[in-house]
RNA sequence: GCCGAUGUAGCUCAGCUGGCUAGAGCAGCUGAUUUGUAAUCAGCAGGUCGUGGGUUCGAGUCCCUCCAUCGGCUCCA
């Protein structure tokens, strides 16, 4: 007999040898039902798989994580057998389960799909699912797995295979559809009761631009059919969340090929909610002891090959710019911080200055490759909200918690509580990637690593995302499709202030050299209000938002009271206009609600008689009337209130 | 940059397998109306159908080039 211990600490005897699905089905009958996935000791096991020793057993679902990437693993092979049988001629690769849904990336040996092939693919998916074939799991010797794949002429799966070792190569079967797998399947293909595919796209062979470009087909499959609809109404819902077109319906930025791509135009309103969390950022500065500092926008060819960014970047990015007659040399600025350095070093510091925090709202250039380019998330020509710490060693630590509750702050003013921490370190693999010593570099990682301890943030380390210069803490923020993007940044850098000879006097009377904090809360004003729209779906916290209230008038007659509402309210510093065209109220309500104005202040007869407004708000209608100076008063709480946040 | 899709008026879109002077709604302009909580009515104006080339008696429609956009990949100081 055997002692399997359960999910929620129970446990119970069985033979040595039952699996673990009939364990399941010991359990109840509705477990086995709905069981996707189990992990015996840790490790991920089939459900088919016997048991012979006791240990810790875990049964997932379609509710948690581990059931539906088993759930979306299992589908890729049917979706890889799919493909197989419509295109007998395509080498297999890869295929994973993602975040939500899985894909698979195929050699199609000259032949292409495209997205008109979708439905075609999704029903034999779907016909294939139906025959409710067991996954099941066989070990190879390596000899016959590379035997095999020789056969099937696939380079890829023999180069994996160079990679395993013998005795741990399993295969999985279906039906007649065998692959190299590693396991984590669900008990049969029949679970699979909905598939979608939802894009095709060029993949690079282990992600390497060097490498053939394969096809990658992704896709989501559900176990129920009612899943798969409520997925497309999501999907449905989140495009109407994107930031671009936000951005277009309410006037806040544009485009425009003659200006040139990735170069975004900020129109009036989009300026004035830019320079709103600029002045936002600017007092939350001042108070943590920053110094506003400006830079241009270029700089000569020297000073970022002193930085080290000319070697890194120089020949991938915008090219030089050339002056007319005495040949000078100058590049578009692509960051702040070699800037920075000189501000720093036009001055002979102590101890006793530091930590010197010079910030700029500074914009910079760089040239990110066409295909990259994504609205306002990834441009050409963004304003960072960048600062520079410099400090002493000592001091390291202390300012690096200071930036991190900056940080927070911004984050909370804005209601973004879901971010994810990221510690972005050296990739060990590529030290040829990243300057400086290792000593330097072991000495940021750590002050990252124990910073982010001390302020218990649930980070996750990414090997190799670390900065050429520095590691880096990163505030990721998702956006309205689910897709990660880089927020707030905080980098520690020993080697900029190496490299441009930056020193204070000690307290000894000796020069030493002063750590680098490089940070930005936003990240990008760009990227940061794509995300912050997104996330709102337009709707801006109060405070924030370019138009607070709009007075709409019944008709023409009542301008001049609408004007004196408004008055009243510009002299409270309530960001307001007037909509006093020859329209109905009803299209006036219809436009202003379209344009998400949350508040809107109806004026009519009876308003200019009583001196009131009648007052209707985005979300919850007609509110009544109230007096202006009752209203501004309740309006000026409220705006206080999305301010709560305020230190 | 690479793979795939898309590109018709300021915006959202229609235009079947090539066939008269390319349509609609919204926005705009003009006029009427002076309005009570999500679209008042009428008229007008607006497009070299992304660009350049080709096939054809004839191209918005078919083919090629380039450009841009969208979804991925790669990249992201």
């Amino acid at each position: 007999m055997i002692k399997i211990v359960l999910k929620d600490g129970s446990s119970k005897k069985y033979k040595e040898g039952i699996s673990a699905f009939n364990i399941a089905k010991d359990i109840s009958e509705g477990l086995a039902r709905n069981v996707l996935s189990a992990n015996f000791n840790g490790l991920t096991i089939e459900l088919s798989s016997k048991i012979f020793e006791s240990g810790k057993l875990n049964f997932y679902t379609w509710n948690d994580v581990e059931g539906k990437s088993a759930f979306w693993h299992s589908s890729a092979h049917i979706l890889a057998q799919t493909i197989l049988s419509l295109y007998p001629k395509v080498k297999l690769t890869i295929g994973p389960s993602i975040e939500s849904g899985f894909y698979y990336d195929f050699d199609l040996g000259g032949e292409t799909i495209s997205e008109n092939d979708f439905s075609k693919i999704e029903k034999k998916f779907m016909h294939f699912a139906a025959q409710k074939s067991e996954f099941k799991m066989k070990f190879l010797s390596k000899l016959d797995a590379e035997k095999y794949y020789k056969k099937e002429k696939n380079p890829y799966k023999l180069e994996l295979i160079k990679n395993l070792k013998d005795g741990e190569i399993t295969f999985c079967d279906h039906s007649d559809f065998s692959d190299l797998c590693k396991g984590g399947h669900i008990p049969h293909t029949g679970l699979v009761k909905a598939v979608k595919l939802t894009n095709v796209a060029g993949a690079y062979w282990k992600g390497n631009e060097n490498n053939k470009q394969l096809t990658r087909i992704y896709g989501i499959s559900f176990p129920k059919q009612k899943l798969l609809k409520e997925y497309n109404t999501l999907i449905s819902e989140a495009n109407k969340r994107d930031h671009r077109k936000i951005g277009k319906e309410l006037n806040l930025f544009t485009f425009s090929n003659r200006v040139g791509l990735g170069l975004p135009l900020w129109l009036p309103k989009g300026t004035d909610l830019k320079n709103r969390l600029e002045l936002f950022l600017k007092k939350a500065q001042d108070k943590a002891g920053y110094e506003l500092v400006e830079s241009p926008h270029i700089g000569k060819k020297e000073l970022y090959e002193t930085s080290g960014h000319y070697e890194k970047y120089g020949l991938d990015s915008f090219q030089p710019i050339e002056t007319p007659g005495k040949k000078e040399i100058f590049l578009l600025k692509p960051m702040n911080c070699p800037h920075h350095c000189e501000i720093y070093n036009s001055q002979s510091l102590s101890y006793k200055d530091l930590p010197k925090r010079y910030a700029e709202f500074g914009t910079v250039y760089r040239y990110e490759q066409s295909g990259e380019l994504h609205g306002l998330t990834r441009v050409r020509g963004f304003t960072q909200d960048d600062a520079h710490i410099f400090c002493t060693p000592d001091q390291l630590e202390e300012e690096f918690l200071k930036v991190i509750d900056l940080v927070s702050y911004v984050f909370r003013a804005v209601s973004f509580n879901n971010f994810n921490v990221q510690v972005s370190l050296r990739d060990p693999k590529t030290p040829e990637k990243y300057i400086g010593s290792e000593k330097n570099w072991n000495l940021a990682e750590k002050a990252i690593l124990k910073a982010a301890d001390l302020k218990k943030l649930d980070y996750k380390i990414e090997y190799g995302e670390a900065a050429f210069y520095g590691p880096k803490l990163d505030f990721m923020v998702k956006d309205a499709l689910g897709r990660k993007w880089q927020l707030g940044t905080i980098q520690v850098d020993y080697n900029l202030p190496e490299r441009f000879d930056l020193k204070y006097k000690s307290k000894d009377n000796i020069f030493l050299r002063p750590v680098m904090i490089h940070r930005a809360p936003f990240g990008s004003l760009e990227r940061f209000v794509a995300i912050l729209l997104e996330h709102t779906s337009g709707k801006l916290p109060l405070w924030l938002i370019p138009d607070q209230a709009i007075i709409l008038t019944l008709s023409e007659k009542y301008e001049k009271y609408a004007e004196k509402v408004l008055n009243k309210m510009k002299i409270n510093e309530i960001r307001a206009l007037i909509d006093n065209r020859n329209e109905t109220i009803g299209k006036k309500i219809r436009d202003a609600q379209l344009r998400k104005y949350p508040y809107m202040l109806i004026i009519g007869e009876k308003e200019m008689k009583d001196d009131v407004v009648s007052v209707r708000n985005l979300g919850h209608g007609d509110l009544g009337s109230l007096t202006t100076e009752t209203f501004i008063e309740k309006l000026l709480a409220e705006i206080k209130n999305s301010y709560s946040f305020e230190v």
